[in-house]
RNA sequence: GGAGAAAUGUCCGAGCUGGUCGAAGGAGCACGAUUGGAAAUCGUGUAUACGGUUACAGCCGUAUCCGGGGUUCGAAUCCCCGUUUCUCCGCCA
């Protein structure tokens, strides 16, 4: 969410700011003025009326010990008190409106980023690894080295729940939970804590991210409730801190958290159908800081290199990409994308995304910092990266790890979790 | 899932036969006095948000006694709905 002081002071800076994103927001702000004006308005009305209401409240008591008719003043509070709730009634709508507003505008991106429309202008910022050669043979899709080593099974998935779905079989089950555990044992020997959080959220918890109200769509909701299955590991660990200040001394909090996440995937009819890469449930590890406003893209360019120290030790190629400004997501200022070699896309594929939310989700969810007890608390500064997508790694390890035999090599930081050396067909 | 009880400031805890209650009292904390220093004692102070005004001092106003609605001239106090916690029963991993 915006500062409403922000765009009160400087609606062509936000409109220029938010132009950035590609998309149309000047009509936007500008109803949002109105609103705000009117609003302002009925406050001040409101606050005035009360003031008076009080006023009388403290008289009456003592007109009455003196034994006065208070029965003329009774009848012009009546007349109040209903002027009163009729402003009230019109606020409560003004409030409302301006914060459906405010809530649907999306961050202002960083200043720094480039400009441009979409993934094709990010801007390259490193690669790490060289993509494998494959002597010899044709390298195939992980989908394939799936179903021939019998690890992989999204048919009866299929039958079972729908499409985007996977079973994982033996060793394949074992792999998605050796990543899983290296990965976070890895955060956690870095100074992550871990966390275990719930798998579904309610509506404040959406709404305090980002992902609601505009993105209900992508969500699934859970049937006679109001909780929603999580996107990512992100909602809830966000919200941990949600309507707390945090003593500043403490910061940056940072904390990893292995989650299932589910997403409707909305819009993506007909894009990556095969294989692990983009599914209803995926499992995740995610990496979540809170920061003091002043350190957080310091901690940016640490929490993207934490995340990059995993693809480092299981050897897999990749590079990071800063995203332009028409690429940025919703709620994020300033994003690194890690995208991780994949032989059968040839090309660099999303694993990872790091960002910095500067206030945006703290202003929502009400997270905020304080150095001592006599300051005036201010909002922190959120980020999160996963640390990384556990699906789309076993893809890359199957892709960029297969043999000329059809068998995939392990590779070595995961052998301790695998208890072997190689996935080879079965009998 | 059923039946009861509860939710007050940093904490504990009054108030809950509606009226001057932002809220007694205590603890804690801060400052001062006392002391060679400390403990004890005494005194003073001790929330947040928003709006207005102003010299970023201050002052004024509004809101906040779990959350939301209602009754009333007026609600921490009465009524309704919800959330959470506790106890008992049921059910279970």
């Amino acid at each position: 969410m915006l500062d409403i002081k922000w765009i009160r002071s400087d609606p062509d800076g936000v409109k220029a700011a938010l132009a950035r994103r590609g998309g149309r927001y000047d009509e936007t702000i500008d109803r949002l003025l109105a609103l705000d004006e009117e609003r302002r308005r009925l406050t001040t009305e409101s606050e005035s009326m009360k003031a008076r209401q009080n006023a009388a409240s403290r008289e009456i008591p003592a007109l009455k010990k003196s034994g006065q008719d208070v029965s003329p003043l009774l009848e012009e509070m009546k007349r109040l008190s209903e002027q009163i709730k009729e402003r009230a009634g019109q606020l409560a709508a003004a409030e409302a409106s301006q914060r459906e507003l405010l809530l649907g505008l999306p961050n202002r991106p960083n200043a720094d980023i480039p400009d441009g429309a979409d993934d094709r202008e990010n801007a390259e910022v490193r690669r790490w690894g060289e993509p494998p050669a494959f002597e010899g043979f044709e390298p195939k899709a992980h989908w394939d080295l799936g179903a021939a080593l019998g690890i992989l099974d999204p048919e009866r998935a299929g039958k079972v729940t729908g499409a985007r779905f996977h079973f994982y079989r033996g060793l394949g089950a074992r792999l998605e939970r050796s990543v899983i555990n290296y990965y976070l044992n890895t955060h956690t020997e870095n100074g992550y804590t871990e966390i275990f959080p719930p798998f579904m959220v309610n509506r404040a918890s959406m709404t305090g991210t980002g992902q609601l109200p505009k993105f209900e769509e992508d969500a699934f909701k859970v049937a006679d409730t109001d909780y929603f299955l999580i996107p990512t590991a992100e909602v809830p660990v966000t919200n941990l801190h949600r309507d707390e200040i945090l003593e500043g001394a403490a910061l940056p909090l940072k904390y990893c958290a292995y989650s299932a996440c589910f997403r409707g995937e909305a819009g993506s009819a007909g894009r990556d159908t095969r294989g692990l890469i983009r599914q209803h449930q995926f499992n995740k590890v995610e990496l979540v800081q809170f920061a003091r406003p002043e350190e957080s893209y310091a901690v940016l360019e640490s929490l993207t290199r934490d995340a990059e120290r995993v693809l480092q030790g299981l050897g897999l190629p990749y590079r990071v990409v800063c995203l332009c400004a028409g690429d940025l997501g919703f709620s994020a200022a300033k994003t690194y994308d890690i995208e991780v070699w994949l032989p059968s896309y040839g090309r660099y594929c999303e694993i990872s995304s790091c960002s910095n939310f500067e206030d945006f989700q703290a202003r929502r969810a009400s997270i905020r910092m304080k150095d001592s007890a006599g300051d005036k608390a201010r909002f922190v500064h959120t980020l999160n990266g996963s640390g990384v997508a556990i699906g789309r790694t076993v893809a890359a390890i199957l892709e960029n790890y297969q043999n000329a035999d059809g068998s995939v090599t392990v590779p070595e930081a995961l052998r301790p979790y695998m208890g072997c050396e190689r996935i080879a067909p079965e009998d």
